[in-house]
DNA sequence: CTGAAAGCGCTTACAG
DNA sequence: CTGAAAGCGCTTACAG
């Protein structure tokens, strides 16, 4: 439209001081003018510029989301929740896609830098690398930012992580009481998260006194189906493999029944997530619950006591379950 | 920080004129000052409000992408495509989830109306009804705005849209040609886009001179399942089911299955997107592919040219597929 | 209860 | 090649 608090000023036979007093809801106002102004502004369709209030304010009422890759469904959930959360507040998220390379991703720490968002909030592991780090010391060192299953040392950065190693360490144990001694992991990307859930599996698999058998494949379904077959040439002794994404896991599973053998009574199948795909799987997927509920819902209210007081700061962990269903 | 050019401009001893001359890479600068006023600029992590920019320019550089639930995979994989294609523009996405109400999805054409979004996206023919037609008519006459899947009368409003009727139309002649002549459709929400599934299957189905078998089914796989059940109760005779999206059929095949009933030699089944539940699923969805990627990438290119010349209109329609897997 | 003025952080004619 | 000034659309002390 083009118009102004100067237009509906005019218009009232006010100032723009009073046209802005309305909008505000300002008390003090005589009750004839308020409605005099109320009407116009109704009848004229106007809007405010946050923009333009956001100058004089200091605060943009934005929140900016860094998400690696927002057709994961598991991030996508996360943003979810954060957006539904932050709306009823009054702020508009800024989601952003924030690609592959380190630089590419400190780049988005910039772009929401300069839309001053008042707080920022990182969605993934992938983000904890150093140029990010410093992305957030030089250009938001005051800017609430929460870091969902992420750690930076700053001081202006929270974090809510999920207890990966502990996740997958448990998943080895279970299958080891079922009886199985041939547990076989699978990983797609190298990601901090990641990392965490082979410590897991490393360090249970030491304490049972098994034999490792780590592997990796692509990121996608046919990758996993394709690593998974190449294993069980291999290692055809293999009762059990965990893998680091559902997705990964159910494209295996039908792999390996289309090779002959019987999920689970030859071997058992436990992915990592517990997102949508599991339930609808055939069969229905066992899977590590990181429970990204509860760490969305952690990193919202962190975020909103950050923004009131800025020298907020928690670390907050939550603890992986593990849900059983038909392929253990 | 809460840097300004000026403080930038009184340490490099020029003119914040100068200073935001280099920022913006004018030419006919002395090489001197602008090398100068760089290293400063770069030394104190200096970043611009892109905030206060806008106002002066009249631009935001931001879109707006409305979807109705940013979780539905066909959903988010539309917003993703735009805002990749347009962050690479300069161009910042605020993606916001509409919700269900249509009080609610005219609010948030308000909400995107206050940030002065340069452009908008309507992401669902979810958000085909008065109310959004009423707000931008009111808030947004002006901004170029791309409705993907549903089609607003309004000289701004440009669309691209699937040809549904024909989707669910080919797939029942499919079916017919297939020899199945009990053809049932379970139909999730009540949206335009499924009310034009509906129509083609209705079409084909007083076309082949066979009797209608509609049903309606709760929004989830659990919901499909159990209204596939009755269906199968009932009229035992059914030899094919179309659902209008994937994941009910996913839901339904599995308990199909479990009922004792072979697919596809019992009974056929299609669901609607190719999403990626369709390839995941045991047994392959066959599916209706309402070709996204078609839709998004005609929905980013119109916008473009829309933003570019404001009086740009136009209307694509992609004619969908049938994608034939394990289910038929 | 209301208005005039200054200022938020920029950009861009207009001079020189 | 560079600077002073006005203005983008608001809000908020400060007066009255």
């Amino acid at each position: 439209m083009g118009l102004t608090i100067y237009d509906i000023a005019k218009q009232a036979g006010v100032s723009a001081s009073t046209v802005s007093r309305v909008i505000n809801r300002h008390s003090g106002i005589k009750k004839s003018t308020r409605e005099k102004v109320e009407k116009i502004l109704a009848e004229s369709n106007f809007s405010v510029s946050e923009a333009a209030r956001g100058l004089v304010n200091q605060t943009s009422r934005m929140i900016g989301i860094l998400v690696s890759d927002i057709r994961n469904q598991h991030h996508i959930e996360g943003a979810y929740m954060m957006e539904q959360h932050f709306m009823k507040k009054g702020y508009c998220s800024i989601i952003l896609n924030a690609g592959d390379s380190d630089e590419s991703k400190a780049g988005y720490v910039r772009i929401l830098a300069s839309r001053r968002v008042d707080a920022l909030v990182l969605v993934g592991s992938a983000f904890q690398c150093e140029a990010v780090r410093q992305a957030i010391e030089d250009y938001m060192p005051d800017t609430p930012v929460v870091f969902q299953n992420g750690v930076f040392s700053l001081k202006n950065v929270s974090s809510a992580v999920a207890d990966e190693v502990s996740g997958t360490y448990e998943a080895v144990k279970y299958l080891y009481n079922q009886g199985r001694r041939q547990i076989a992991y699978i990983n797609n990307n190298d990601t901090p998260s990641n990392r965490k859930k082979i410590d897991g599996y490393d360090k249970a698999m030491e304490e049972l006194g098994l034999v490792r058998s780590f592997h990796v494949c692509e990121d996608s379904a046919e990758g996993s189906a394709d690593a998974t077959a190449r294993l069980l040439d291999q290692k055809p002794e293999t009762d059990a493999i965990i893998y680091s994404v559902d997705i990964l896991a159910v494209g295996a599973s039908r792999r390996i029944l289309d090779m002959g053998k019987r999920i689970p009574q030859d071997i058992a199948i436990i992915g990592t997530d517990n997102s949508p795909f599991a339930v609808l799987s055939n069969p229905r997927l066992s899977s590590i619950d990181t429970r990204l509920q509860e760490l969305s819902t952690a990193c919202s209210q962190i975020l909103e006591k950050a923004i009131e007081n800025p020298s907020y700061h928690e670390e907050v962990e939550v603890t992986p379950v593990l849900v059983l269903r038909e392929t253990t």
